[in-house]
DNA sequence: AAGTGACA
DNA sequence: TCAT
């Protein structure tokens, strides 16, 4: 019996197929106006593996020098980001139990080799906001544990329309994707994984609760 | 530091 | 798993 940790749920199949490819055709446009790019570890100026872009007012960067931070413009083009589409607005509203929209949309493309080694979300100002994850494209193994480095971790597969959501006490959860499982879905016209990552950045101005 | 390799 |  798999048991997540606190605050993480798992919607395996959230989105129905027509729902996935409206996402998918957004996508696209975003990445159109907003190039996926290479993203490097600070100090080491080591590439990750998947390719990153971001929607919203804001996105999460990371680069040799200032390191992983959200900024309002694109590291490459120096433009903004690309408006947050409205069916993502509205997902973060049915799900994420929070009153305020979300800022950032982390567009995360993994093609069949990539990883993502366990890490936690921790460069949002407010905590109190979830985090969710829309897994689009190829099946991957993702792996998630506690708040700590070196706790017990458990694995899942993740399909193409599965939404998960690290909130509350699994809001700072380490989370990583350990491999991809090529050729399991039809849904990209190249082969590979599309995730994308609802945040809230900033403290809401009303926030005083 | 979301990567990686050394080490047990 | 740890150090980085």
């Amino acid at each position: 019996m798999l048991v997540l940790p606190k605050g993480v749920r798992h919607i395996p199949r959230f989105l129905d197929i027509d729902e996935q490819r409206a996402l998918v055709a957004e996508i696209r446009d975003v990445v159109r106006a907003a190039p996926l790019y290479v993203p490097v570890m600070p100090r080491s100026g080591k590439p990750m593996s998947v390719r990153m872009t971001n929607c919203g007012t804001l996105g999460w960067v990371t680069d040799k020098e200032q390191g992983y931070r959200y900024q309002d413009v694109h590291p490459v083009t120096g433009e903004p980001w690309p408006a947050m589409p409205g069916r993502l607005s509205r997902l973060w509203e049915e799900v994420a139990g929070y009153p305020h929209p979300p800022e950032a949309c982390l567009v995360n493309f993994y093609e069949p080799e990539a990883k993502m080694g366990l890490h936690q979300d921790r460069d949002e100002a407010d905590f109190d906001a979830p985090v969710v994850s829309i897994s689009l494209g190829d099946s991957c193994l993702f792996r998630i544990g506690e708040r700590t480095r070196g706790g017990r971790t458990v694995s899942l597969r993740l399909d193409s329309g599965d939404v998960v959501i690290l909130g509350g006490e699994g809001r700072l959860c380490y989370h990583g994707v350990d491999r991809i499982y090529p050729d399991t879905s039809p849904l990209l016209k190249k082969p590979g994984r599309i995730n994308l990552t609802l945040r809230r950045v900033t403290l809401p101005a009303d926030s005083s609760a």
